[in-house]
DNA sequence: CGGTCGAGTGTGACCGGTCACACGGAGGTA
DNA sequence: TACCTCCGTGTGACCGGTCACACTCGACCG
């Protein structure tokens, strides 16, 4: 029937091993009602024909595919693509398509628009990348029925009845801004990411560092994403002599504030001390090598996987343990001159 | 029938607009053999619903899905990255759900694993970037049906029967060389990025510009794609005191050979200028501020698309033209000391 | 020795679309 | 008026799997 020389199908497989397609589904599915010498025949045969289940056909009478897409506002980014990174590598040991649908933005229509495209089954589990505002409107659009987990800023988001997943970056902003503090360092002011809440991470961790020591607290700068705002940031602290140590939302801001202060004429880490957040591979070859904190974002975007995986089929949610970010001491960080 | 709350189906619009599931299903495909009044009210009632056409029925007999399949050995890196970046963009706005296949290696295992991979019909057009042996690999695996084309490292690979696609770094890497030999130096060393052959791109280029000089061409030393085995390459020509100019193959490459410079006490630009490829985001804030050529992978990624579709479609393959590599001249590179 | 049970297998329908083809009616031609 | 066309629409089958259910046959039971 359908044999000539296109791909084949279960029922030539079926044909060809001389049993019922059903019979062949059950081995494919590995279904214990088969006798084990017809599932290692029809086994063979698969082989034989170089057979392939469709991956469209299982999705349509399954109701939903076996797959993963990811919602997120960007690729490029380093947090956002080892993310990605992670969720491709175990949603491939899982056997999982992998799909990507990017959010221009947190514009109401694009938001619905992201939100119906994971309406279809054909996008299986769902993985919303939800460190913005763009990500939370998406996670908050979603239709109650699409299976979905997020991947969050530290401390999740309020309000939302999704397994959220983070790193709990505070402990280790807390270590750094300590570590300044250590130093010798009078206070240590802060250049923030673009952040939802800001509550519970980085910058949480550095108000407790400062506040524990009993020091001042800086107001806080915040930075965009792109190297241009963190610059802008950078120049006015570096305008600042006061200003002695850093404590930078990510590795990108800290690379533009590192030029802010060399332009003003405030060596690093001789004038002024700085500390990044991410460990983007280069920053150890950086001049001065960054002081930094590692993120394990490869493991947060695993740690997703497991869980979408565990809310298609209803498992138990499984006990996730990150390995904690982590504070790499290099040489951006020194005492100040007195 | 299925109306139950469930997602409903072309049968559940068909019967509430009082018209056949065929007449729906020529509305949604756009057949001119519909009365416009019909076309409407069809409309209407799809949007009333809000009903949304399953994309894995629409898979299942269509034998391939309109989908865009991204297979490459890496999506952190920038160039990848961009690329990944460019083609979902382009993707989204034909409508095509894009989906991403991470090659490990170009062991013949995996590299036949993800051949087979997209083999599937749900795939859909396939994407392969293969500016390493591991595309490269892949591409040469894939089955010929398979509607496929690859973004390449310029001048593409021989002996593929593909639509390949790639930027033409030759002459952008010929000016920056020349570049740095008008500035006064007598050479110019270059540490490469890993290829496949390297006879038409970035190394071509940098050959070119030392041979028209007249000007001796010194070896090249070769780097990987991480930034380890750059500074190692870096820390080789550091101990060159007759090294005063490095183009190198890309910015991960010119951090690391900074880094190695710096540690050696050479100072950049006053010792040694260097020059790198690709301008990635913040290297204009480094300290000094990189000298390097842009490239355009965003727009390589949309054209992957407009190419991978006119495939599929069987249209005539649309002419691509992309906007060049270009030398951005910023503070990395000067004069030699004499 | 007939009845029950369960293991192993097969048949039919169905998932949600699309293609091939059939069909009724309006309009044009003979 | 009879016939052919073409437009707009409907019916049936099919894509490649899976589920629900039926069936056969041997083992075990009373």
């Amino acid at each position: 029937m359908t044999q000539s020389r296109s791909v084949p199908s279960i029922r030539d497989v079926a044909a060809m091993a001389g049993v019922s397609y059903q019979t062949v589904s059950r081995v494919l599915n590995e279904s214990p009602r088969v006798r084990p010498e017809t599932r290692q025949h029809v086994l063979d045969v698969i082989d034989r024909l170089g057979y392939r289940p469709n991956r469209a056909a299982r999705a349509l009478n399954l109701g939903r595919a076996g797959a993963v897409t990811v919602l997120t506002s960007d690729t490029v980014l380093y947090g956002y693509a080892r993310v990605l990174q992670g969720i491709e590598e175990a949603a491939r040991v899982e056997g999982l398509p992998v799909g990507i649908r990017v959010i221009e933005s947190d514009g109401a229509a694009e938001v619905r628009a992201a939100a119906e495209y994971v309406g279809d089954a054909s996008a299986g589990g769902v993985i919303v990348v939800a460190f913005d505002p763009a990500g939370a409107a998406v996670l908050r659009a979603l239709a109650p029925e699409v299976p979905a987990v997020a991947a969050t800023e530290a401390g999740g988001l309020s309000g939302v009845d999704r397994r959220m997943i983070y790193l709990d970056e505070r402990p280790a902003a807390r270590e750094a801004t300590r570590h300044l503090l250590g130093l010798g360092h009078a206070t240590v002011h802060h250049v923030a990411i673009p952040s939802e809440t800001g509550t519970m991470g980085r910058q949480a961790g550095w108000r407790d560092a400062l506040e524990e020591a009993g020091v001042p607290v800086p107001s806080v700068v915040t930075a965009g994403w792109d190297v241009a705002s963190a610059y802008r940031a950078g120049c006015e602290l570096a305008a600042d002599r006061a200003v002695t140590a850093i404590l930078c939302g990510n590795d990108d801001i800290a690379l533009a504030v590192r030029r802010a202060l060399h332009e003003a004429g405030r060596d690093v880490p001789g004038d002024v001390s700085i500390v990044g957040f991410d460990d983007v591979p280069g920053c150890a070859y950086w001049t001065p090598a960054l002081t930094t904190v590692r993120m394990n974002f490869e493991g947060l975007g695993r740690a997703c996987v497991a869980a979408v995986v565990a809310e298609i089929t209803g498992e138990p949610q499984p006990l996730i343990s990150l390995e904690e970010p982590q504070l790499v001491i290099r040489e951006s960080s020194g005492a100040p001159v007195l």
